[in-house]
DNA sequence: ACATATTATGTCGATATACGATACATTCTG
DNA sequence: CAGAATGTATCGTATATCGACATAATATGT
């Protein structure tokens, strides 16, 4: 769901979702590049994501890099998975999770 | 985390948890008891959990079922996760993930 | 009373996933 | 031009998930 979320907003290359996941969370979660790769292997595999062939500005550019979108089918399997979380949070806010100790700040 | 919010609102036993995690989904997700067990098993170990000795009303009771709740650390575990949640669920929003396809409803 | 479905806990093996280590090449920076 | 940062990728190990299976107590219908 990270990497769903990371690609949301349009394509990336892998090292660009690397950071994208660790500046969500202010560098509290952080993807290492086995779980990375793997996932984009499986995702491609799924069709939840697919490479690109489109370059950006040659000048900014890295020939090294491989860029990822989501597919349509992408889209809306995280679509889903959001959904299911929504309703996980909204449930955890009415049960008042963490909210018992600490304060809840 | 779907075992974290199922006892948020009190202690539960497995079975109990079980149903839980299925009815939040509307039945969309399902939580069998190799993944159940296991994953109490390994809450216990970890201090997430606990089991307690207090049992119901003998009337409504069921002498094979075993009651958990949450410890103060799952607590706060719980509370963490569900910010991390809140964040990246922020971050699908307003990247506008589900609404390029299908319309979003 | 009896058969059957539901409730309830648990294990097992297969498969899937996550993770840090390691490797190696390119690009940027001082 | 050396070193740091960027970038992709794989490997082995550890961990997790999952459905199938086992077994027993309880509830329900006739």
């Amino acid at each position: 769901m990270q990497i769903v979320v990371a690609l949301a907003d349009g394509e990336k290359h892998g090292y660009a979702i690397m950071r994208d996941v660790a500046e969500l969370s202010d560098g509290a979660v952080t993807m290492g590049s086995g779980t990375l790769y793997g996932s984009i292997k499986r995702m491609l595999r799924q069709g939840l994501i697919e490479e690109t062939d489109d370059r950006p500005d040659p000048a900014l550019d890295d020939q090294r890099r491989r860029y990822y979108r989501l597919t349509e089918l992408g889209h809306r399997v995280g679509a889903a998975e959001q959904q299911r979380l929504v309703a996980l949070i909204g449930a955890a806010r009415s049960r008042r999770l963490g909210l018992s100790f600490g304060g809840g700040r």
